[in-house]
DNA sequence: CGTGCACTTGATTGAAGTCAAGCGCTGTGG
DNA sequence: CCACAGCGCTTGACTTCAATCAAGTGCACG
């Protein structure tokens, strides 16, 4: 719980009687490898932190499995989506790798926005660094190619690349897997 | 004002007197058209507000003028990277068509999150709203053909097809002049 | 010790970009 | 009032990046 408080603390601080009612909204759960965190069929309702471990998000289109995001330790993540717009998106979520997992509720973060000003100027600061990063990836996929892409994700988090496997990194890049194998054999 | 009042009811109501300080916040500028909001080498610390008109968001990149975002009446708009980062795009506004422009500045607008938890209610959701339409966005270029990209703007937004420029349309599908009007022509 | 999964390598195709030329308004100056 | 300059758009030829299809290779584990 200490990971997630940081990590929470690091984005807008909460007074002390916020933050424990506030922690107490999360769950947690002890994961294996590859072990599915939401089932595939399951609207996800949660915003998930990663303390120790790696996670996949992904969905299907057109037939294909797309890597949405790849979190490692201390990282949120959530399906933008399907969870503001309980929509289209069926989303799935696994483990790459054994892990521990604390997730918050869609209903519980929302009243818990409502009863307290803090929690609602946290959610909002997390809400915009997703925006932000949004932004950035879509730059990425619009103006640069796939050598460039796969360079940024080198230096950006090395550690994806030696922790996830290169299928899960070519869909989260966007390229496929041949791309992404001729890109690191340099040519 | 009283369609921005209307606008951001919309989005999340406000109390009468949180209403009033709020839209005291705000500015309004009346312009001809083709006319700067905010001059090109300027960062834009505003979220704008445009009551009527058409007004664009622009920013070089590699040398070429790239529409970030095309908004009509009744829409609000900001460059989220120069806005909530105040970095790198040194990003452009200009009408084009005669508009009745409101904006407000950043510390205006987050001094009045912190001290009206309605005000940062309603930021929250306008982020949400910003991030979800970046994500479709994002899917979109990821996924859409240059004509099926053309197509959804014509079903979502025909009026932008008749009012503004093949050029900055072009530029905000993310594709060329050159291929949008082959597009249009039907091949 | 093989069966399969993760990845590589090769050949071909396709969507859209680039470069280049041309058309047709519209508006300004001679 | 016409002429032509320039902008907004079209059309054509060619190139390029990455997708697709199709075999492989090699290592992991059962």
């Amino acid at each position: 719980m200490d990971l997630l408080k940081s990590a929470l603390a690091k984005i807008s601080p909460l007074s002390p009687e916020t933050e424990t009612a506030f922690m107490d909204a999360w769950k947690t759960w002890e994961l294996p490898k590859d072990h599915p965190v939401v089932r595939e069929s399951t609207i996800s309702d949660y915003i998930y932190f990663i303390h120790k471990g790696a996670a996949r998000t992904y969905y299907i289109k057109n037939g294909k499995d797309i890597t949405e995001w790849l979190a490692l330790d201390q990282q949120f993540f959530l399906s933008i989506t399907s969870f503001f717009q309980r929509s289209p998106s069926r989303l799935g979520v696994h483990t790459l790798e054994p892990s521990v997992i604390s997730g918050i509720h869609y209903n519980d973060l929302m009243s818990m926005a409502d009863k307290h000003h803090e929690v609602e100027r946290l959610l909002r600061k997390m809400v915009t660094g997703s925006l932000i990063l949004s932004q950035v990836r879509m730059d990425s996929i619009q103006f640069e190619t796939a050598q460039q892409r796969y360079d940024r994700l080198l230096a950006y988090s090395p550690e994806i690349i030696r922790r996830v496997s290169l299928t899960y990194i070519a869909s989260f890049l966007g390229i496929t897997l041949e791309t992404l194998s001729r890109i690191r054999s340099g040519k």
